[in-house]
DNA sequence: CTCTAATCGAGACGGTACGTCCCGTCTTTTA
DNA sequence: TAAAAGACGGGACGTACCGTCTCGATTAGAG
């Protein structure tokens, strides 16, 4: 699967396109985002973009995750639960507050239309940020501060799923408080104390 | 927010349209699946849909979640780790194989589109499973299965989110082995044994 | 062949489409005449004219041939050179001159690229004109004042001809000498006097 | 006007260029004829051919008007008549009928959109053949074989006009018997018999 | 026998229009 | 009198070419 199957192009024309896309984006929604706007607002032909992007959900991705490269905070104090707290609240304030939770909302809803795009994601996106998690979580068990026979691919979809869970399905609010009450209950385990 | 609001008509008229719709989406994909091609496949007028349904998603939704009211198993044998296990089990082997996991996953897209999808899906199935799990979940907590100040809401996330994101984030298989694991694992904790 | 291949309806909307069609022909030529131009004139959907008429040209065509539906005249005064003399101007007058030489000029054009236009002019246009001609001409045979044994479609082409060459190929003027030169010739015969 | 503006080259990469043309004008016919086919059939880019000819129309036109520059047979055998029939007839064939004469039919009807076209083709194909049947004409008629005030000009249209509207126009087959009695018919002229 | 300038192929580019598909609304026709 | 059938204005699709415009890479003529 490679990720410049929904373009990486670093020119000047490109980034213009890109910008148009958000722009469009914020202000009708991805539903009723068209390329025919998107070359319009950028003054670009349809083509130029075809050329470019094999889909409108493929053009959007890029212009997501282009606009945000910025590296979510993966601290490291030493103490993992205060490491994972600090970085879920980075990427939730980023992504799931506005102005980007709507158009990262829309792009986890394209990615299930299409394989393309969820493939896309994962590669540019979820799988970077898990191996650093990973990586962290790594240091973490070495230093005795989680269960040694953790399977930390395992660890991971436990951390993010309710996160996402919350974001897509139930759409209630990520507060502070959840994540320190989810981070409580993930360490402790569900069952009764021994 | 009302499910009403994306029909839940019962006679036979409705019930034609919501087979055309399954059988078509099924053929194409949510994605390509129009109201016209509907109405022709149903032999009905376009205005007869418009008329119980507000929109293609709403229309969809109900299509799907019609068809399947089938109640998913929620056992009491008195060990919660094997009940769980035997519910998302049953969850997931209908929802995310074969021939429903595309139609549910789409669906789940949808939801990110159309705050009334999301909510109707929310009412109609999200909210109903959240109930049974916490209710069998409180009968474990009283039986000192599980952890005595466990939230349940919050276990409930904690449970359903792994699946999910499996599921929609980052599409791998949810095996058997999986789940047990899983389950396992949020049981014990992701902290170290004490 | 049936004319009505290229439409005939009369409705208002139809008549509404004619009119866009032919003024925007008198602006722009019929080469950068488009449908897309039309419907919007016409403030109607494209396919609303893709509906009623299968092409560009069969549109032209009969927006050209409903506009100018005035019977040309076939005067009948015993004289049967001074009588095809004032039908050919007449028609030489509409046709050949503005507003209107462009755009038969060009129909005329059109109908060498697509049969079903030849075919529609035909039925529609030059079948008619040749009958009526050919029903004065036989009059004329019968009082004498045409060779008797004379092939009267053949004697259209005759006349019809030089006319149509003038117009088409040479692109001369048609000057009234010119036709007054035409019908003295024709009727006199190239051959020496006797 | 010159003829030169319609490209006049005679290299063998505008050769080559004009049999593309050809090939491409007999397999699609001129309306879904493109330049941008034509260079990718001649494996030259599309500058090379703009910078030769400015239009398709022109392409067009110097491709089948080059590519047939067969002299048509002007014979003299004392007989006008016959020497005219010889001469009608093989301009029949030639451009008349497969393989040209949709070819030729298209760049007339080209000519009737295009002034340019219009008098290159004059320029180059009507004026040459004008002028040498003129020629002709002028001798028959110094030998008392024709009208001795007949306009010479006007004898040409009349001689060829037939023959175009048929082929034009009506779309009617130009036979050797359609021929022969227009000749005899020209020639006796339209007139009774005196 | 280089060096420089022109020419070439290739094809990107902004545009325009194509002919098609659906949208959601609206008539018309049939039962 | 309600429903099928489908016409309607509209918007966007993805494609095809237009004529213009860079690009290197030949290729030739001039020095």
């Amino acid at each position: 699967m490679d990720a410049d199957r929904v373009n990486t192009h670093t020119d000047a024309r490109s980034e213009t396109i890109r910008s148009a896309t958000l722009e469009l984006a914020q202000e009708l929604g991805f539903a009723k985002l068209s390329i025919e706007a998107v070359a319009a607002r950028a003054g670009v032909g349809k083509h130029t973009i075809y050329r470019r992007w094999p889909s409108k959900g493929a053009l959007f991705l890029d212009a997501v995750l282009s606009s945000h490269e910025t590296i979510l905070e993966y601290p490291d104090t030493g103490d993992i639960v205060a490491d994972l707290r600090e970085q879920i609240l980075a990427a939730v304030e980023l992504l799931a507050r506005p102005p980007l939770d709507g158009l990262f909302r829309s792009l986890l809803g394209e990615a299930q239309q299409d394989a393309a795009i969820s493939a896309a994601l994962n590669e540019r996106f979820i799988a970077p940020q898990t191996q650093r998690t990973i990586d962290r979580l790594e240091k973490a068990r070495d230093a005795g501060q989680l269960s040694p026979d953790l399977d930390l691919e395992l660890a991971m979809s436990i951390l993010s799923g309710p996160i996402y869970f919350q974001f897509l399905i139930t759409a209630q609010p990520l507060t502070h408080d959840y994540i320190d009450r989810l981070l409580a209950a993930l360490f402790a385990g569900l069952g009764p104390r021994p």
